[in-house]
RNA sequence: GUCGAAUUCGUCUAACGGUUAGGACACAAGGUUUUCAUCCUUGCAAUAGCGGUUCGAUUCCGCUAUUCGAUGCCA
């Protein structure tokens, strides 16, 4: 039988790593076995739906090369794929588990659920409905369907016995009938709940498996129940271990970036997202890490997929991205970086045929040391303009040597990029560098730092004579020159 | 409280019942005759505890502890 397998978001906010984490194993999990992967909208609560949130599901799976089979506009026979115009559905096979016995009206409103709430917390009891409306006599029925009251559709769950299903991920798991709730199946306005549309959507669009988070362990005995009382055969369940932030405890805001629109804000790269987040829970081998999506297609397997929660590193995620970061063109660098260079006003926002050229130059200079995208304008703002933001003076000044003598170093420095820049390779002007260490009686970091500070205002930059190169003589001997006019200003003053 | 699941270096993880328990991140030290970064080398560091089964247990079983999750007319 063809793998079906979905991924089925609620439209409630932005998408989230934990989300794009059950995302993607599903759409791996599609891939590496010749199935469809399906996209479903699960807008049944109408109080907390959010507008963005379905363009933030197209984006996120477009940015990150996440593609669905089957989904809203993309109709595979099986729509729609959107919960809230499928509620008459809903509706129909709640009604049938009432008419069957498996289901039951019941009246009672939120005040009365809360009181007995709070009984059962003061007298330590499990929480849970009472099922007071569960053996209604026909008389009482008649008189609250009179009252007004909408009311709503409720499980009938077994007193006795036990629910057991086996987890293709963890095994044989089983619960006490004793323990589950009348759970409702269909709100007061006429909306299913999660569980039954859920159920009801997995069965109709053939879904064989149904990869989720860990979280929804308790509530699958109740909807193998619900699968029973319709006759239906309940798919391969397989719960994925959760996503937890650094103290243990189930990923959220207060962890730091979480939506994975931030991570694309802040400079990720989508492969070493994705990448990164394959890992949670996966393994493929003992030595192997870096795979592209194109290799997880191929590669995965649920199998390998673990029992327990991993906490989301966001140390590891960085070293990934700077991974990728080394491994991409110039190209592609240059087009991910610009945005942040226009926002850091170093380049025109409607940038010129030379601003590009120049960025592509100096990129190369940047990318080994970038493991953001938006960390490029604060590591190379020195290259821009004629002279560089100063972000450090004091270290023109090497320890052990006095002012004067760095004047004359730069002096010599001076003359050598006069003389030899356009004629010589870096290699040859290093070495005459090297010459005036040994002529000036100083190490050669004496020689290199105030001009590295002189020419990028900062004490750790790349290399000098590539960087001088993409600045030019010209900027490059009017910066060497103002450093050794305000250098003399200092001897002065 | 009740129910469920989990437990290998700080973190992500590997290990047919037989390994000096491996790799990666982080951290530390050193090297790459200029800083930073890259890169390379080295180091640090783990089977939650107690019982069993077995010639042999990280691996199988039980108990304890701890952690997480669920306990909504949220998903």
């Amino acid at each position: 039988m063809k793998v079906r397998v979905r991924y089925a978001p609620s439209p409630t906010g932005y998408q989230h790593i934990g989300g794009l984490r059950t995302a993607l194993f599903n759409f791996l999990y599609a891939k590496a076995n010749g199935g469809d992967f399906i996209l479903r909208i699960e807008d049944t609560d109408q109080t907390r739906y959010f507008d963005g949130a379905l363009e933030d599901i197209y984006e996120t799976f477009n940015w990150l090369g996440i593609s669905y089979d089957e989904g809203p506009e993309k109709d595979g026979g099986f729509g729609p794929y959107i919960q809230s115009q499928r509620t008459e559905l809903y509706q129909k096979y709640a009604k049938q588990l009432v008419e069957s016995g498996h289901a039951y009206y019941c009246y009672c409103d939120s005040g009365r659920l809360e009181r007995i709430k709070k009984i059962q917390e003061a007298n330590k009891m499990a929480p849970g409905y009472d099922r007071r409306c569960r053996d209604l006599s026909p008389e009482e029925v008649e008189e609250l369907k009179a009252s007004g009251i909408q009311p709503v559709i409720r499980f009938k769950a077994p007193l006795e016995g036990k629910t057991v299903f086996e987890d293709e991920i963890l095994g044989r798991i089983e619960v006490e009938n004793s323990t589950l709730q009348d759970f409702v199946l269909l709100k007061s306005d006429g909306f299913p709940t999660y569980h039954l549309a859920n159920i009801i959507d997995d069965h109709m669009m053939q879904i064989t498996h149904v990869l989720r988070a860990q979280e929804w362990i308790p509530s699958t005995p109740s909807h193998v129940l619900l699968y029973k009382a319709f006759g239906w055969e309940p798919p391969k369940f397989c719960h994925m271990p959760m996503v937890m932030g650094e103290d243990g405890k189930k990923l959220s805001k207060r962890h730091g970036a979480t939506q994975v629109i931030e991570f694309r804000k802040n400079g990720y790269l989508p492969e070493a997202l994705l990448n990164f987040i394959s890992l949670l829970g996966w393994s493929y081998n003992d030595k192997d890490e870096f795979f592209t999506m194109e290799q997880l297609q191929k590669i995965f397997d649920i199998k390998r997929i673990n029992t327990s929660p991993a906490i989301f590193d966001y140390k590891k995620l960085m070293h990934f991205n700077g991974v990728y970061i080394r491994q991409s063109s110039i190209e592609r660098l240059v087009d991910l970086t610009l945005p942040h260079y226009i926002e850091a006003g170093l380049v025109s926002k409607e940038p010129t045929a030379e601003e590009m050229a120049f960025l592509k130059k100096l990129m190369p200079l940047v990318q080994e040391r970038l493991e953001l995208i938006n960390q490029a304008p604060e590591f190379s703002d020195f290259f821009f303009g004629e002279l560089p933001p100063y972000k450090t003076w004091e270290m023109i000044v090497p320890k052990n040597v006095e002012k004067a003598k760095v004047v004359e170093i730069l002096s010599d420095i001076r003359k050598v990029v006069e003389a030899d820049f356009d004629v010589k390779e870096d290699k040859d002007l290093e070495q005459q560098l090297y010459e005036l260490s040994k002529k000036h009686e100083v190490k050669a970091g004496a020689v290199f730092m105030p001009l590295r500070i002189a020419i990028t205002g900062i004490n750790k930059s790349p290399e000098m004579f590539p960087v001088m190169h993409v600045i030019g003589k010209e900027v490059s001997l009017k910066r060497i020159d103002n450093a050794i006019e305000k250098l003399k200003q200092e001897i002065a003053g």
